[in-house]
DNA sequence: TGTACATCAGTGAACGCGCGTTCACTGATGTAC
DNA sequence: TGTACATCAGTGAACGCGCGTTCACTGATGTAC
């Protein structure tokens, strides 16, 4: 009955249920898949678990409530975030020094987190959308990372440290570019996915994604200072 | 029992009823109260009728159904984010030759659009989240302009003209700012209502945002031409 | 000016739906002796 | 090695809720003659 029962000859000896936290792992995996095609809405706890094969309430011997749920699915679609964005290049240019490799490593934080956002609409929605987790008070959560152990938001700031390290940005411009950074490409990602770059080709999105990251180039060592 | 039935002596001269119109529009209003208080996802059919003290199913009346209300009253939203726009002092500028005007008419509209979601995070959702209306092949909607006749992409669209116009912007430069210019403010919106910077001081926010459009000011006249 | 009538903006009641959550339970698993 | 027992991850049934939407209706409004 159980969905994950396999076919083979002997099921007494099959483990016929979630024991050891598999449902936890199960339904955080199947809230991600309905996230995958419809966004944070989509993530119903009794869709979760009919997808698993499973009672409803059998959800809450591992999640408080539905909003826990949920929680678990976002730091899951964080993670994948961070790892498409490590996947763009970033790690490989963090790991070299000057000014060329700095710049390099920002843009393929903002090209990463654009090519996330086009090619998982609803997973990027899910990670970002509704209140977004790594806010001051809030304990940082291991499980929002991607491989290399960063989450989206360190990723982006270990550029701008490069930046300030190889000398193109300078440290009292540092403090909180990552907020400028981060709004030109989220915004960016907004225009795409339900703005009116929405239904535009991707030849043209992609396009203007690089014009936003020239002007985040040009334009973020010409901020004022912090208290300035 | 009708919720506009006043107190006056002869009830029976006055209008007790929604003739003509008024309901559509008084039931508008009442979406608009509750996206201010709630967001999008607040503007709920029954309760909209509810605030009115209308039956439910009068809505249908006026409106095809439950999202052609939450389109009218987006549009009221975008109207509204428009005004606080142009109070911003965008016209005023607007209204001035030279680069220097042309550059705080920029400026006028970022902060506009920046005052408006915080000052109205539950209209300035409705506005702009979910699908945007300005869409190329979709029509024009009247209904979300502002005092001057201009909905928000529109004043943005021509404080950038008028940075063209006083030399400031090169031409080949020119098409397709708004995205990028609207990339920035709508991710810092975005920041400091839903993401990380949610929960901040207003004073640090407010000073990011100005960060943010000096880096928008330096940072647009380098961008690529397009094509190129 | 008066009457008959069509229009149409509202009512009242009901529908099916899917949701999150609760309760008492069951039966396999793992452990102590 | 065998037995008794506690644990606990699951089940089955039900709850109340609010939603969007439908139907047949009513009664005031405005119009034609």
């Amino acid at each position: 009955m159980s969905a994950t029962v396999s076919a083979t000859a002997k099921p007494s000896a099959v483990r016929r249920t979630y024991r050891h936290g598999d449902l936890r792992r199960a339904l955080i995996q199947a809230g991600l898949e309905l996230a995958r095609h419809g966004g944070p809405q989509a993530v119903v706890l009794r869709a979760a678990t009919r997808e698993v094969g499973v009672a409803p309430n059998a959800a809450y011997r591992h999640f408080a409530d539905h909003a826990a749920l949920v929680d678990a699915v976002r730091a899951a679609a964080l993670a994948e975030a961070a790892r498409d964005m490590e996947a763009a290049g970033t790690g490989l240019w963090l790991a070299q020094p000057g000014p060329e490799a700095a710049r390099r490593a920002l843009r393929a934080v903002g090209q990463g987190y654009l090519r996330f956002a086009r090619r998982e609409p609803g997973l990027f929605r899910t990670a970002f959308a509704g209140v977004f987790g790594p806010q001051p008070g809030r304990p940082r959560d291991p499980a929002a990372a991607g491989d290399s152990g960063y989450n989206p938001f360190e990723l982006l700031a270990r550029a701008l440290d490069a930046m300030v390290a190889a000398g193109i940005l300078e440290p009292a411009r540092r403090p909180g570019a990552e907020y400028l950074a981060w709004s030109a490409v989220h915004g960016m990602a907004w225009l795409a996915l339900e703005g009116p770059l929405r239904g535009a080709e991707p030849g043209a999105v992609e396009a203007q994604a690089e014009r936003l990251l020239d002007m985040v180039e040009a334009g973020l060592p010409c901020v004022r200072a912090v208290g300035g």
